[in-house]
DNA sequence: ACTAACGGGACAGCCCGTTTAT
DNA sequence: ATAAACGGGCTGTCCCGTTAGT
């Protein structure tokens, strides 16, 4: 979620329409598209490495495209920028659906809570070493950073819009924007924490931290 | 203090040579050194407000310098580096200062309160009808708007620390930045929503909600 | 005609392999053959129509491939090369017919008048409404027009050749190349102004004035 | 004439601006000046002679930076475009100038040959080889040829501009419009002529012919 | 048979920082 | 001292034609 669903940026037509495909056409994968899978991970995990070797500016996607042995040009098939290697579009629960799949008696604040429980682990489990790196860069490269806060905007939107439905309240209603700004601003104090800590926190229980502490009020 | 971190990352040389000997010569100026001077602050303040604008990455040389009126390359006779231009300028301290004002024994959160009341218009709504068409620029050109965030970031930063000041703890302290993300969060949606209602909502009021709504614990 | 004598500088292999076997092997087609045919014939048509409308360079095989309702690799089973596909297709006959069907004894200007007169209609204003608007495109699109003027510069060869051939003179007399080219510039100019005044001069009248002007001696 | 006065093609701001200058501060050249234009012609000569050798599209613009000793970003300092290096801006007598230093009481029609019949030897005399191989490859390669049109399309406009002020009539009539056309078909007929001739005839007596035959109305 | 994926390469734009001329 | 010109580099786009998978 914090780095993900990133194509909407792009009006840029149908390129990265078969990627899209990948994670939906889970039946039966087929060859070409599991290769295609792996050649995108492949340039990803390759990129990530270099942007922390050599720093985002200094690595060209030229080295990229060496390290992944595959043409420039095929970079730019998979990530239509240089910047979007770091912004995966990891194919999990996206927020949206995690919130939604919440039994609809239980409170909006604790689906909510419940939905980026069930959700960070999923993102970040997996490979946690590289999630890790992707973010560093993220945060500290000033071209990503500002994706990285477009991409939290776009989520507050959403989840303003998830909060008017399940409150049945106007999509308008000020509370609503107030309370998804406030959620995304302390969830992503945790994860910025956890980063900055090098992922030594335990993240789950920053995130309670957070929710705890607006649940009561803030404190001060 | 944003711009300066963002740069960590970078491995830099030993090139600031000719800008020390020009801040340490100011024993007695000489025409000639006040003009270079002169020159020199001008492409500085010029830069920064470029920065602050379009942010680093999309400011370039050829900007700055037809701004501060001179050629891309007299930019390079002052500062080696385009980044060299970056590490000398402190922050905007209004909003430090207005926090700062606060009788001590007020409430940590009712002095931010009260200084985002000063702070607001100073920073946005100077005059109204400007800082809207401004705001409302901000927050449709992209690049602008991921500037926008920049900064806000960087003011939750001094405001956590100032926090911390105010009440005495460690400015590590994980509470102090959820208090300090949450707050500028749902200001900004207050100023945010003042902009979508075209300046017809009464901004300090949105504020107080917004305050209000912190203080109470996020209420769905 | 127009096409395909523009790549006497490009050198050209021995590619035509299989699109020789194709032509020849016509004794008894087979359903397989015929389809392969049918394919074959949609894409030159779709691709000279586009190559008509863009321009060669202009036009993608890409865009080739999806008129004529194939993949762009397809296309390359069917033609080896881009180039391949322009090689085989005959001009538009209508002006050379049109000119050949007048009486023998009639006046080579005369002729020309007339049969232009018959001519324009068919060319560009057989749907007077639908034409003007394709007219208006082709004048106001640069690449269009470029491609207009090819055309007109096509025609300008085949009128020459006409003349030759009714005159009985030289097809390389200068003179005959002379009356060609002014004769198309002035119709050009007719077809023009009636575009410029949107369809509402008469555009045979106007014809009639700019034979008239040119059978006269220029008039200034 | 033929083919100059190419830069108003670019809306691209003030690239060229300075090569522009080179002909008009004509007093005292200047080191630097004198340079540039060197630059400039050895690399459209250089570009030149490869596109003769191994045609427009085989040549690549690193191989003519190549040849000319300089870097391919240089190459687009001077040319914005590939093909630019063929639409030279000879900074020449301008058709306008040209036609409007012709006398007043002078016949229309008199002042266009006089003025073509002094502008074509200043524009091909000087370096008649180059100028061969650049309009013949103005000619065969489609998409210089389309500027080609373009630029002659420009011309006709401005010639009957011209007209109209010199003889006073409604800058909209069609007869001059008609005249203008005519005058530049057969002028250019000249020129093809001469170049498909590979300059073997002489110019200025295709140039009378062109004239004799539209004063005297098309012959057949 | 068909087509997705790929390679290789060119163009053009931009940008930073150095060298050269004034 | 100032600025023009330049070099070198990189990104991203496009396109043609081949190869490998369905």
């Amino acid at each position: 979620m914090l780095i993900s669903s990133n194509f909407h940026y792009l009006q840029r037509g149908d390129r990265m329409s078969s990627i899209a495909t990948i994670s939906i056409a889970t039946s039966r994968p087929g060859l070409r598209e599991r290769k295609r899978l792996k050649t995108y991970q492949t340039i990803q995990h390759e990129a990530l490495k270099l942007f922390t070797q050599l720093g985002y500016d200094a690595t060209t996607v030229e080295q990229i495209a060496e390290a992944a042995q595959i043409s420039p040009s095929t970079f730019f098939r998979y990530f239509p920028t240089k910047e979007d290697v770091v912004f995966t579009e990891e194919d999990d629960p996206t927020l949206k659906r995690l919130i939604e799949e919440r039994p609809a008696h239980e409170p909006a604040i604790e689906a909510v809570r419940q939905a980026m429980h069930e959700w960070l682990p999923t993102a970040f489990a997996d490979d946690s070493e590289e999630s890790l790196a992707r973010l560093k860069l993220a945060i500290s490269v000033p071209a990503l950073r500002a994706r990285l806060w477009e991409q939290q905007q776009a989520n507050v939107a959403i989840l303003a819009e998830l909060l008017s439905r399940r409150t049945g309240r106007d999509p308008a209603d000020f509370a609503l924007h107030l309370t998804a700004s406030a959620c995304f601003a302390v969830v992503m104090t945790a994860v910025l924490t956890w980063v900055v800590q090098d992922g030594k926190a335990d993240l789950a229980a920053l995130l309670d931290q957070a929710f705890a502490a607006l649940e009561a009020g803030v404190p001060l």
